[in-house]
DNA sequence: TCTTGAATAGTCAAAATTGACTAAGCGAGA
DNA sequence: TCTCGCTTAGTCAATTTTGACTATTCAAGA
């Protein structure tokens, strides 16, 4: 889920071939997915099956097959709603599981900010619910007290987001602000 | 690794059957890893084929097959191996990389502490790496000031468990501490 | 001109993982 | 005693993921 929405978000901003998907996920983004080559072009497939993405075979001087992908208008489609779910949501150290924050330049600030408060309440409910969880017995005692310490530091870190998004003027679109 | 450091560390405070193993990890440390029933099976066996746990099927009642495991020498072995392994490296933000953490215990004091150092190390490596990693042009501020959030509140929260394990007087095995 | 290595673009068999399914024993209440 | 639901214990076909492999083009140096 968040790898498609990493694929459909990097064919957004312009038709891409294979390698270069692959390779700008390698370069700038394997910090936080774990997207191997092989799986992207499965995922492509996938993709290309139920309509969210085009490819045609360009040939490039006498070049063989090099695949050009693009996002369809149903995919922006799917793009929008993954986004969506995916901000709304809180899933614990999950690599690839912070995807949407790179898109959510996506959305309107105001539905952003939504998400993301809701973002925040998830997490929060998650926090809760596991410090009022029973002592575990003896052991563990690490573990636990390295997922209390995690996930303080995402709900800190997201409200600071979220109050310096509220914070900065929205900025308009082709056009300054209005004194 | 992770998911095998993990039953070879469960087997070790005692033998279980599967059901067992699973309602446990389940009940415990769902928080912490997704290891699934049919995959642990699946590990289970290829545990036996290593030699690292036994298997004998024992017929309490007339209940049919009740599969009990329990590690073998081998396996505690493997265990320590993949313990000193897991706790000396640094995986970030992957569901079930911190595992070790739980076993921690199992080292003599001054091991653990070797190898909490070496994952800080690794750690630290890691935020340098990456906070002098050229600025990824405008997108993904967001993703990047996240991961450097998280690398950070790592990274302090490790520093103070290292502390603290070295403050506190080494718990002798059996006697009390000499005044 | 020949060679070598990097960039480009995938393919595929094998391995890992999962979700959905089966099935038996057992205790308690109707 | 019947049956209903919980506990116990897995199995397996289908899906997903991976690592290793193949190939072509092009530029630059020998």
């Amino acid at each position: 889920m968040e790898r498609e929405l990493l694929l459909l978000g990097l064919l957004r901003q312009g038709a891409m071939h294979g390698y270069q998907l692959n390779d700008f996920i390698e370069r700038n983004l394997a910090f936080c997915t774990d997207l191997k080559k092989s799986t992207a072009y499965v995922l492509l497939d996938k993709l290309q099956a139920r309509g969210w993405v085009t490819m045609q075979e360009a040939r490039a001087g006498n070049r063989p097959h090099k695949r050009v992908y693009s996002l369809t208008a149903a995919g922006e489609d799917a793009f929008q709603r993954l986004l969506r779910e995916n901000l709304g949501e809180f899933v614990a150290a999950k690599t690839g599981s912070d995807i949407g924050l790179a898109f959510i330049d996506a959305l309107p600030k105001r539905e952003a900010l939504r998400l993301l408060n809701r973002r925040r309440a998830a997490l929060a409910e998650q926090l809760t619910e596991f410090e009022s969880a029973p002592q575990h017995q003896g052991s563990y005692q690490l573990l636990i007290d390295h997922q209390l310490n995690y996930l303080r530091c995402e709900l800190e870190w997201l409200s600071q987001v979220i109050a310096r998004m509220q914070s900065r003027r929205v900025p308009l679109r082709r056009g300054s602000a209005r004194a």
